[in-house]
DNA sequence: AACCATATTGAATGATTATTCAATACAAAA
DNA sequence: TTTTGTATTGAATAATCATTCAATATGGTT
């Protein structure tokens, strides 16, 4: 029996990114590895989760590499989006700026110990798999850039150090990594 | 045929750890996840590597779950063993011991790309293997409390910040983390 | 030389899992 | 209602891998 009736019937819809099992399933992977690991993380686990069949999860993204890429693309852009309106939000000043900024990398809708989990898993097999890597790398950089033109702008900081705004960026960035990683070891450590 | 002969005749050695073939595997399963990832890490290639065969590399370490630990502790005693040195060199005056320290830290031998990339491969399993946290655990915890006992020492240091000497520790501790991270990501932007 | 205890092998086993695909269900069109 | 094309299923397949263990090799002892 057919449990979930077909739920895209305009074909101009037919692109799978606008299919809500497409979405279903990014969600399910995302969890999965959240709660068991990558390593433990099979299609037959996130299929049920997502409330599909295993045959579907494969013929809908092809492959489980490919469905890992989406669901790595997907906590990419969320992250993107989350700092990019506060980079474009007019009504801040550069203090202002950074504290949101900083408040961000640090929300529990960001920085969960769940969500840092999946990240970690995937940060792991960079080396092993490049494709993991393209796909951050180019916000990573945009990021990188707009805080270094956000530290700039703060004089009174920029004036009382020795450090360029590009290493005061860089080395925010780095003890963000660094941070997450702690609460991901500790969860008491840094209350969410 | 058995190409090894027995390596250790005298009864009083036959703890494994003693074993030159127990650290062989050791070698082998480090520069294995090194080369091709945790997940992509089976005891055939390690063996392989360790030349021995793979029915005596479950033999030896009882299963894969063990030889992963003992390489996890194997490789958390290196580390320790290098700051511990450090630690207690009685020539060296505060400002000395934390350039050491740093040295350390990002030496060829700490935080080579392989090296990291292993590290990053267990932490990323952390949340769901405790026994893995349990091995660094204790020694994270002497390092963090031996290096804000030395930023207290470091008195020009602590007379023009507000931050405690604990917070400055924690700070340096996570700003490596998040550092050797970024060596992962991109080799070519620190140098080895 | 014959024997013994231990070390090591390598092939077999069973479990897990990604992937495939023929069969079925469904919604809309005719 | 019947037809048609798409969506979805679920069972079969083939590959991979950790683990087991009976067989063999080895080096010292008698």
């Amino acid at each position: 029996m057919n449990i979930n009736p077909k739920k895209i019937s305009n074909p101009q819809l037919k692109e799978q990114e606008f299919s809500i099992n497409h979405q279903k399933l990014i969600d399910a992977t995302i969890e999965t590895i959240a709660k068991r690991g990558l390593a433990d993380t099979t299609i037959a686990q996130v299929a049920k989760k997502a409330m599909v069949s295993q045959g579907y999860a494969n013929f809908r993204f092809k492959s489980k590499e490919n469905l890992l890429l989406s669901s790595l693309k997907f906590l990419s852009d969320e992250y993107k989006n989350s700092w990019q309106r506060i980079f474009e939000d007019n009504n801040l000043d550069p203090v202002g700026r950074v504290i949101k900024i900083i408040e961000n990398d640090f929300s529990s809708k960001i920085a969960s110990r769940n969500k840092i989990a999946v990240w970690v898993s995937f940060y792991s097999e960079v080396k092993f798999r490049p494709s993991y890597l393209t796909i951050c790398q180019k916000q990573d950089e945009i990021y990188s850039s707009q805080m270094e033109k956000l530290i700039k702008e703060l004089n009174f900081l920029t004036d009382q150090t020795f450090l360029t705004p590009r290493e005061i960026s860089e080395t925010y960035l780095s003890m963000v990594d660094g941070l997450w990683q702690r609460i991901l070891f500790d969860p008491k450590l840094y209350s969410h």
